[in-house]
DNA sequence: CCAATGGTTCAACTAAAGTCGAACTGTGGC
DNA sequence: GCCACAGTTCGACTTTAGTTGAACCATTGG
């Protein structure tokens, strides 16, 4: 639990968990606020999301699809995810 | 936004919030996981709980009273705090 | 007034997170 | 098979957060 807050403690990483509840994406089309970030950073971004259970990660041609894992964060958390993502912007 | 979640997503914070649910306390009363945490590590801990806007801290009497703002955060992030606290157990 | 109680602040240190280039992995198109 | 593409992993580094003793401040009981 900790771990889920600490992991949307972050304004990326928040911002990632918000253009992912419309329904699964690419990575290469999540953008994030610094475009030219380096790959390994966000890459890095993601480990913290899905090592927290926030979001899977799962290989999907030669890119990488990205799930919120809402129901999962419903059960173990009930009304947390909504909660935080229905806050107002990420300030 | 971030600041909450952050000041939320540590084992100890989270304790002292949780304890606070019920009504102001007076730090000496707030135990940790911890009892023999150095007094300046603990009154760090309620720095940040502070800062993150998540409880106040007043003098009263020669103790610190400790209240938890929830109103306030209800009003910044409905049912946020709700959620937290009412997870289970702090793991 | 003085000493004890309860906390804060400061400064120095340790530990943990973030950052990013370079090397590596897997997939698809040609 | 080979190259380009999309990401991951590794390792070195920088940055931020946690930890703690010591000095300090405020309140109260004697």
């Amino acid at each position: 639990m900790p771990s889920v807050l600490f992991a949307l403690s972050d304004p990326d990483r928040l911002e990632i968990a918000r253009q992912l509840r419309a329904g699964p994406l690419d990575m290469a089309e999540c953008a994030l606020s610094n475009p030219d970030m380096p790959k390994s950073t966000k890459s890095h971004l993601m480990k913290v999301l899905r090592e927290a259970g926030v979001i899977r990660n799962e290989a999907n041609g030669r890119g990488r699809r990205l799930t919120l894992r809402a129901e999962d964060l419903e059960v173990r958390f009930p009304g947390l995810l909504a909660a935080v993502l229905d806050a107002p912007a990420p300030d």
